[in-house]
RNA sequence: GGCCCCAUCGUCUAGUGGCCUAGGACGCAGCCCUCUCAAGGCUGAGAUCGGGGGUUCGAAUCCCCCUGGGGCUACCA
């Protein structure tokens, strides 16, 4: 039966030696929104088979990106399946046994090249201008010799034997067919000398016994696709569908995306790891639809999907063959089209951690807090790219107290500050006798006195801003009044009033 | 250096021989709304489809060469 009749299996490998990082989001993106299109399986399989490297905290980060990104996987770690395990540390003796097959046919070899050598070798090479890489040395040791030095304790990897003419094809959806030419390839490592399966042994051996059917990977491994497709002819196995995605670039458009933090000319960090993007208060659902997009497109105007029409839209078909370089512009924007979709409460709920990381509201959050960010979200909501900006945009509806660090933002357009100082007492003094509190009111209260005052409205708001906001940019004055609530609103005009005499005693 | 991939506005892309004097989105600019900022609405600038050869009545779309960019080149994945 061909690959693709079959029920589609897809998974994704990552590697636990970093953070999860938004390049291996995306290929994870797309295998389960392939799986889940065909109603197939989506495996993850945890490649740590670098003993070296291996990081218990980054394999939990990987999992717990996925879980926050709510792709969720069929098989795999902690969910477990019927081709465990998924951990490929957990699978050594399997890939063992694979080595000794291909040794007993006659598929691999075993090189006693030291390190030392290899490294001679190399140096050797580009002083020479050659191509690196290495000279099959052992590939014909007499059995004798191999017998003699196994006896004698020394180390040794296996190698695959590379067929030393010909071509290989590798049939790709993505690329199409891609042609290598045999001799040119490397007799690769299969098994490490700590007997550990390198990536190429491992992850061919694990595909094919967890019966996987179509591998999508990043470009990256293109090049190393013709020594996985000599294997499995070695082991007479049925060939998986490749497709190799785009990689991504970093914003700039120069390179591959950074594993580590971007940080821009003027200071600005941007996030790379799936965690940083959380931390950084974007939405899964924004991630989802953003990281879907780079690198695949439905039509020629259909911007915003939902997990759902992503499922039923996506096919290999739609991904592109060229790199895409990532924007956080779109991202930003993408974050706030889905932040204004969301309902104020479940938006209130999304918010709440940022402020109690600031220290703005307390953790757990009391009913009185919950109320007050119920009333905030609202006014915001429109304003906010990102569940943290609440903190920036919002903090002063939180906080006890609100500060002047340039005082002279306090003064009307026009107006020097006695003035101002005037306008502001006459305003705290209506605010302060209204009968009604609410933005009608204050609204009417407020224009008749710019009125009365001889002042364009804006003269008057602005200070009044100010005074209890402490920045020049708010939500519309009249509803920022009503949710800061009378008490508060009235101790701000007094220290904004008292902060404008000293200012004109300077002066 | 060798091998491989890629090439449409700044960016993500639509486009699979005629519907393209190249469409959409982000970003940018202007206007409207307006108490500031957003959000929203409208308008605009922005790509001779990297260059050169072919094929064809006709090419962004097919072929070749060049150029540019990227990836890989570990007892890492």
């Amino acid at each position: 039966m061909a690959s693709s009749e079959r029920r589609v299996r897809v998974r994704i490998a990552p590697s636990p030696t970093g953070p999860f990082h938004a390049g291996g989001a995306r290929t994870a993106l797309y295998n389960w929104l392939f799986a889940r299109h065909h109603s197939g399986a989506f495996i993850v399989r945890i490649e740590d088979t670098d003993r070296t490297r291996y990081s218990p905290a980054a394999q939990a980060d990987i999992l717990e990106s996925l879980r926050w990104l709510q792709l969720d996987w069929d098989e795999g770690p902690e969910v477990d399946g019927p081709y465990g395990p998924y951990i490929q540390s957990q699978r050594v003796e399997i890939h063992r046994h694979y080595a000794s097959l291909l040794l007993e046919r006659g598929h691999a070899y075993k090189c006693f090249c030291t390190p030392e050598r290899l490294a001679a070798l190399r140096r050797e090479q580009i002083a020479r201008r050659e191509a690196v890489g290495y000279d099959r040395h052992c590939r014909d040791l007499p059995p004798e010799e191999v017998e003699s030095l196994e006896r004698a304790g020394r180390p040794y990897v296996v190698r695959l034997k590379m067929p030393r003419e010909g071509e290989t094809i590798v049939h790709d959806r993505i690329r199409g067919d891609v042609v290598f030419e045999n001799a040119l390839l490397e007799d690769t490592i299969l098994l490490k000398s700590d007997g550990y399966p390198t990536y190429h042994l491992a992850n061919v051996v694990d595909d094919h016994l967890m019966q996987i059917t179509h591998v999508l990977r990043g470009d990256e491994w293109m090049p190393s696709t013709p020594i996985h497709v000599i294997l499995y002819r070695a082991f007479g196995w049925e060939l998986p569908v490749f497709a190799h995605l785009p990689i991504i670039l970093s914003p700039t458009g120069k390179g591959k995306m950074s594993k580590r933090k971007i940080v821009a000319a003027d200071g600005t960090e941007y996030p790379v790891m799936v965690r940083e993007f959380r931390e950084a208060g974007y939405l899964p659902e924004a991630m989802v639809n953003f990281l879907a997009r780079l690198g695949w497109a439905y039509d020629d105007h259909t911007e915003v999907f939902s997990r759902e029409e992503l499922i039923a839209r996506f096919s290999l078909e739609g991904v592109s063959s060229s790199p895409a370089a990532f924007s956080y512009e779109k991202l930003l924007w993408l974050n706030g089209v889905y932040i204004r979709a969301l309902s104020p409460e479940e938006l209130a709920r999304r918010c709440l951690p940022f402020l109690q990381r600031a220290g703005l509201v307390p953790d757990p959050c009391p009913p009185d807090s919950w109320e007050q960010l119920l009333r905030v979200i609202p006014l915001l909501r429109e304003r906010l790219h990102t569940l943290k900006d609440i903190v920036e945009l919002g903090g002063y509806f939180f906080s006890h107290e609100v500060g002047y660090p340039q005082p002279e933002l306090l003064l009307g357009k026009g107006l020097g500050p006695a003035e101002t100082r005037r306008g502001l007492r006459e305003a705290r003094r209506r605010i302060a006798s209204l009968e009604q509190f609410a933005e009608a009111p204050l609204e009417q209260a407020l224009r008749s006195l710019a009125e009365e005052l001889g002042w364009k409205a804006g003269q008057l708001f602005m200070p009044i801003r100010v005074a209890v906001t402490g920045r020049t940019v708010s939500p519309g004055l009249f509803e920022t009044l009503v949710v800061l609530g009378r008490e508060r609103v009235l101790a701000r005009l007094d220290r904004a009033i008292a902060e404008l005499e000293r200012l004109e005693n300077v002066s």
